[in-house]
DNA sequence: TAAAAAATATGATATTTGTCATGTTTTAAG
DNA sequence: CTTAAAACATGACAAATATCATATTTTTTA
């Protein structure tokens, strides 16, 4: 088993703010899994007894409307804590965590996190930071969906995993979703997300081989409409 | 000048995990403020030195599109805490708040702030439980952004209004908001929201005196489309 | 590998929402 | 109190988006 006090992951999460005693009290209390492209990690109402600490790979979350669709709120990867905030809270998950390809991720129980979150305050300053970085992040999502169209949302959200999580040799997305994925995060219907892919396509905007997709125009989308 | 001790306003936000001592040496360095209806209390930019806390009145978040339209983000009562986002990520204000009645509120300095939620792990947990809260109610609302129809979500926001600030004796909200407001929470043009609210006031969903709004069939209203 | 299932693609059409125009009512200013 | 400005209201039409239908392609399973 990894030693966290060893983890380069932990410099890009608030587990960096910990202290060497504290990493290697939680090296001893952690649990490593390995989860499958597609496997469930917790699901909306889950009751989570602990945080996430994503140590390779990429998940989407999102929730489930009364519609019957699922709406993607976030896409998490490396590095990315999971599962503060029901923690926090003391509220089963708002959310469900569903792999996006093979992932390595560690699970640290709850009375740990507590116990350094009271103890440390340069580690709960830091996820302080970390939690109000989300809620600006948020509020500029909410803005995006009230107040852009589908295409817009859509040229946005290419750009976003463009920049957040890069390109392969190829130059193609290295995060490949579906296209109902890309409807999900974008709140459209299946179809539509289809049809302003191919416009895109026609519009040499970007480029798609199967489920991959080449950017080959940014100021293009960054200028749609 | 009152006394943040004796201030029952503080029983409704993080400020009542402070000690006797803690809100002392506040008491003494803030300063309170009246703000008149209208009144911009900070915008989006702005670097904000400290938190507001809300004495009496409501003001309203929001944010400007690349579009030119206003988004309203949040509606903040009395007794919210306003800027530790800002503060605590040191960064300057995503949101501009906006007077939508009197106010009375209360300045406390940043630097006040940040001391104690070093020093009392009572207030920082307190503060993080919150924001774990408010990023729960942000990711509902992009849910509800993103996968309900205008005429939805604007029946949902005057629930959310009957809810949260209640109705005088007549039955009237008691948030009184512009139809363009409600565009702009809901995210759609000012004349679509004035059709939708006249129509739910033909099938007897709402009654409307002016800007006065009666909510007559709350079951109605919850069972939009 | 063959068959079944899922994902992608596209047309036709309905519905929702936005925009522009124009009039009326309410509110604010002098 | 009168007038100007702002807010509200509504019609007509345009644009965006959803829905349903039906192929085609890709992936998965047996």
């Amino acid at each position: 088993m990894s030693k966290c006090e060893q983890c380069i992951v932990r410099q890009f999460n608030s587990l960096k703010a910990l202290t060497k005693d504290e990493l290697i009290r939680i090296s001893g209390c952690k649990t490593s899994k390995h989860i499958k492209k597609g496997e469930l990690i917790f699901e909306e109402g889950d009751t989570l007894n602990g945080v996430f600490c994503i140590k390779d790979g990429i998940c989407k979350l999102s929730k489930l409307s009364a519609n019957g669709r699922d709406q993607i709120v976030k896409l998490v990867v490396k590095g990315d804590l999971l599962g503060q905030r029901s923690l926090l809270g003391d509220e089963s998950a708002n959310l469900s965590a569903v792999a996006l390809n093979d992932m390595e991720v560690c699970f640290i129980p709850k009375a740990e996190i507590i116990t350094d979150l009271q103890k440390n305050s340069n580690f709960s300053m830091d996820v302080l930071q970390q939690m109000a970085h989300d809620l600006k992040s948020s509020d500029d999502v909410i803005v995006n969906m009230a107040q852009k169209s589908v295409k817009q949302r859509l040229a946005e959200t290419l750009l976003y995993i463009y920049n957040n999580f890069g390109v392969d040799a190829e130059g193609a997305l290295n995060v490949i979703l579906s296209r109902e994925d890309y409807a999900n995060i974008v709140g459209t219907a299946t179809e539509s997300a289809i049809r302003i892919l191919s416009q895109f396509k026609k519009e040499n905007l970007i480029a798609t081989k199967g489920k991959q997709i080449i950017i080959k125009d940014i100021k293009g989308l960054q200028h749609i409409e």
